[in-house]
DNA sequence: GAGGTCACATTGTCCGGACAATCACGTCCG
DNA sequence: CGGACGTGATTGTCCGGACAATGTGACCTC
């Protein structure tokens, strides 16, 4: 049978780390930053052992709940893998990134190419009653509206809609035609929490294909989202439409234990 | 019991909550489901305060780092949020579940449906390319092939196209009929940890729409699946067709701070 | 040789304490 | 009256240790 090879465990770990005591930033974090790194670079091949926990500590000069919180943190986000007895181990697949909360903006951006916005309208409206209901206001009450038009190469990818409280945020047009909303929000002091999604498709009307460039009747990826901050309060919602042609939703999901 | 003092705060938590110390079950998860539970009842109200940890600890006979962690398992989840210099609040919006490795079986059981499953296909084949690639075997090696259709109220919903390897799993027909494929997984040892997912649309071909009661060209949303297990294997690579006028992707999904 | 048993290694849980960082709020001063 | 400042409250980080639970592998028995 086939015997397990000993030198995936390995007396000494090839791999270094180390950490500075008179940084502001917390030590289990910049463990965990290096144990990212490692395994990203593949420094840490998956499936090797990572070396028990307590003699990591005496390495580092570290407790063992540090130790414990950096690995966590990586069995959070799906990178480790502990096995009582055993010990804990960089796991095989390719795992990229779980779903985030992200604009599209950053989504093509990442993949490459370079997103290129046209904001179409930048005005306040009515809510009607589906907004109204979304973001927690009186139907009727006045709300902010965005449309814009995505494009990646030059060529159109989606159509976006979003309403947004009155005041919340400032909402200049060029500084939408620069970067994502989400970004913007962030960047004015807004901690966004959760989202509520909804996927589905649908044909496109005359009006949409004549926007996205495609036919009348083609089909439409959609996606409707409310986005909470940590306060609790709805902060966005957004009523979106993708070329199915040229667009999809992908992304990586971990089961919670 | 000491000083009951003066609940400066919002004087609103009367709840009480009680440990089993000879129950197998560890500590910090019976406060926190106990916690759960009164969030979810609603007997901790969205916005309160749950008092500080060192107080909560000493009334439950707990020390803090227990304390903490059962606090941070409901944090991860989204439930509450911890804000330093203030305290740890319930958060306000209506947070159901948030994107989980759940079947289609599973979604329509939730939404009150009940789901019917008709095995069209149970059999083995050889892998394609793609579905080579996904799974990680050799192309032309053999690999089991499960093709099902998802009614709801007697109407189809879905088209689901599945590839395992051979040998992982004992594959009954009139179990594929009862439950979902993951249930199944989940039963026979295997533990699921991630899936690679892309969701998209496309117009229905005829074979499609006959199979699905929709006119050819009609939109459709396509879902692409592999899962792994958290040895790294890929387990499963499924290829969904969804009628987009009978469903949609509903999930609620968390900020990583 | 097959199967069961036991020691060992490793992570899981829990404790008690210490100090730092941050935020709300009241107080003091201009 | 308003802004700067200090103070208290609360969570964040970190330590060192103890015992329990679990899976592996070697050893022993039959």
């Amino acid at each position: 049978m086939g015997k397990r090879d000993t030198d995936s465990k390995g007396a000494e770990s090839p791999v270094q780390f180390s950490v500075d005591r008179s940084s502001p930033v917390p030590l289990y974090f910049q463990l965990s930053q290096q144990l990212e790194a490692a395994i990203e670079t593949g420094r840490l091949a998956p499936g090797s052992l990572l070396g028990n926990e307590i003699e990591l500590a005496g390495r580092l000069g570290l407790s063992r709940p540090t130790v414990r919180q950096a690995i966590q943190s990586l069995v959070d986000k799906g990178l480790l893998v502990r096995r009582r007895g055993i010990g804990t181990q960089v796991v095989h697949s390719q795992v990229k990134r779980p779903l985030e909360l992200s604009s599209l903006y950053d989504d093509l951006e990442t993949a490459g190419q370079k997103p290129a916005t046209r904001v179409l309208l930048n005005t306040t409206t009515e809510a009607t009653a589906e907004v109204a209901a979304a973001l927690g206001v009186a139907e009727g009450a006045e709300v902010a509206l965005v449309e814009r038009l995505r494009l990646a190469h030059g060529e159109p990818v989606a159509h976006l809609r979003n309403h947004l409280p009155v005041g919340l945020l400032d909402l200049g047009t060029e500084r939408l035609e620069e970067t994502g909303l989400y970004r913007l929000m962030r960047a004015a002091g807004i901690t966004l929490h959760s989202a509520r999604q909804s996927v589905g498709a649908r044909a496109a009307t005359a009006e949409e294909g004549e926007r996205l460039g495609e036919p009348e009747g083609a089909p439409l990826l959609t996606m409707q989202r409310t986005t909470f901050d940590d306060t609790g309060r709805a902060v966005e919602f957004g009523s979106h439409v993708y070329r199915a042609s040229r667009y999809a939703f992908e992304f990586q999901l971990l089961v919670r234990p």
